[in-house]
DNA sequence: CTGTTAGCGCCTTCAA
DNA sequence: TTGAAGGCGCTAACAG
């Protein structure tokens, strides 16, 4: 067992509470070898002898040293961080989301810069260059807005969007089939007699509001069913808060003939589900509802409700997989995957006409 | 499905999309200067003539110059990172927290790195590790185990612990009150009438679980009810996952003259209620139940649930707020930060009696 | 006020 | 098989 000088540290206790990290350099020191030798013995990489690659692992461990990422990646090697954008942690959608991100990606060794924009293009923007600052290998984007993705995609990082497409090209896509899951939902109210079905979504320009709203039309459609405008309620176009609940009872008040309600996500959900009970009405018999994702309160509250399932976690697994893909072969040509959902049927949905 | 789209590269718009990344040494050269003025221009710091600077400015801009963060954090600067390690994101709990964190580290222009150990003490430990290997300038921890937060103090990273504390010396905590809530959650029982109480706890050795049920056998003994040990049930005692419904089902069938159930934390709460429904009893007629911890579906069910809200997101902040003081300013000694929990009264409590 | 110099800690030729 | 040397991009001294 090699003797300590003074100079390097570790009491008793076992604890070391030295101010200046362990290099490279002492490390070798301590080993009685060069900082080259040292490195390869704990890279693995090149000529070590048996012996001299033993006493410096012995000496890194005695010594507790931790290799210095940014020297590691100032030297041109990967940073081995990717950066992941989302546009609201506290909604359970995008905690899911970063949970699959999260295990995928660390599972290979790699950390997550998280940002949340909070729906604020600027932060987005903002954190897309804070990514591109620590050389970020890629990033996940799931936000608002258009920016955050061109800043990236105009430095060559790679990017992978989830959950929505920009229309920026050059990136990988990772979605839900939208357009197919609402038509699904609203098929299923059609099928059971409804033909008055109002709409709540929250955003009609971008991405998943958009498709939601489009599978909506398809399956009226496809019933003969005529589309209503003043039945679709885009809760975006209100700005205060305070107004979305407001909203919905004004929906519900204008179309008293509306016998169910599809929600085109969690939020939305949680809104017409509140209205519906503060007016009294009951769930499915006086209105049905269908959500779009299905989150824990659904399968909590009574009667449970009809939603469709997306496999969020696994979607964010899946950007990661993807991501790592390109990152690590250098793939050249982006991909789109699109997942599809699958239509549940609980408690909140019934046979229309059973109030009269 | 597997779309294949056009080619990665950008092209024209006006940007730039070289492969490698513009230095400072070329913003210098585009400026017309030296290296130094230009890093002294575009930091702010020293000396620098009004025309070059706004050059120099436009140079960068020009470019698409990106400071790179590896260089900086070598050069012995901060590397204006903070990691977060949870131990769920799935949880709501985690991820609010994780939102609370996010929102007040990026305000102070500092990345969040986020790990979830997924209950796996290894993890945790591999990811204090990376935290190190990245210089963070402090950590938030909120996972299972005591090593990781050794590995870090022991190597002088300032430490916050969010809703626990780990015993370890020289780091702050923040977290909430668990005995105080839990008594008044159960002193509420009491009041109502309530005699035969029983409780569910995730754990009982580490932090908030062990408290809350202290809390617990504090209220009784106020009381003058005497605590009976087949009423408690510690779901970590049971190992399969399968088990804890069964579990709790047991708790019930042994203990039939309960009238009510203090869940210590969200995950627990979750399984009462459902294996209540399941058996086909009345909350609160036939049961009360309160929860600690107020998430999104103890509001959407009905009857709402009584709950210990926590103050969670705040929590979150909180000690984010802590660690940067410390990073800041370099406090010396640790602080501890409690904060108070608030009884929420709802639906799911009511007379003890009414079923007789 | 500005440029030159010297590393931060690591890895990677290259020569021994 | 090992050691010496150079440089990644940046900034903090020091001259000029």
């Amino acid at each position: 067992m090699v003797k300590q000088g003074p100079g390097a540290s570790r009491n008793g206790g076992g604890a070391k509470g030295k101010r200046a990290r362990v290099t490279l350099h002492e490390v070798a020191q301590e080993a009685g070898t060069s900082r080259s030798t040292a490195s390869r013995a704990l890279g693995g990489h090149g000529y070590v002898a048996g012996h001299i690659k033993e006493r410096v692992h012995e000496a890194a461990q005695r010594l507790g040293y931790v290799p210095d990422v940014s020297a590691r990646t100032l030297k041109g090697r990967s940073s081995r961080v990717v950066g992941l954008l989302v546009s609201d942690l506290r909604n359970q959608f995008y905690a899911q989301l970063a949970a699959g991100v999260e295990q995928t990606l660390s599972d290979a060794g790699y950390q997550v810069v998280l940002v949340d924009d909070h729906g604020r293009e600027e932060r987005a923007a903002d954190g897309a260059r804070a990514f591109l600052a620590m050389r970020a290998d890629g990033v996940l984007l799931a936000p608002v807005g258009r920016p955050a993705t061109e800043i990236l995609v105009d430095h060559g990082t790679p990017v992978v969007e989830v959950d929505r497409r920009s229309g920026v090209r050059g990136c990988d896509v990772v979605a839900i089939d939208s357009e197919n899951g609402a038509r699904d939902a609203v098929a299923h109210l059609l099928e059971l007699g409804h033909r008055e079905i109002a709409v709540v979504v929250d955003e009609t320009k971008w991405a998943t509001g958009k498709d939601r709203l489009k599978g909506y039309r398809v399956a009226l459609r496809e019933a003969r069913v005529p589309y209503l405008r003043r039945r679709v309620l885009d809760l975006a176009l209100r700005d205060r808060d305070g107004e979305a609940e407001d909203a919905v009872g004004a929906l519900l008040d204008a179309n008293p003939e509306v016998t169910a309600v599809f929600a085109a996500n969690n939020v939305v959900a949680e809104l017409v589900w509140q209205e519906l009970k503060r007016r009294g009405r009951t769930v499915p018999d006086d209105c049905s509802v269908v959500s779009f994702d299905d989150e824990t309160w659904m399968r909590m509250v009574e009667p449970k409700l009809t939603a469709v399932r997306q496999p969020v976690f696994e979607m964010g697994s899946r950007a990661a997989t993807l991501l790592l893909e390109r990152v690590d072969s250098g793939r050249g040509r982006a991909e789109t995957h699109i997942l599809q959902p699958e239509l549940v049927v609980r408690g909140s949905t019934c046979r229309a006409g059973l109030r009269e």
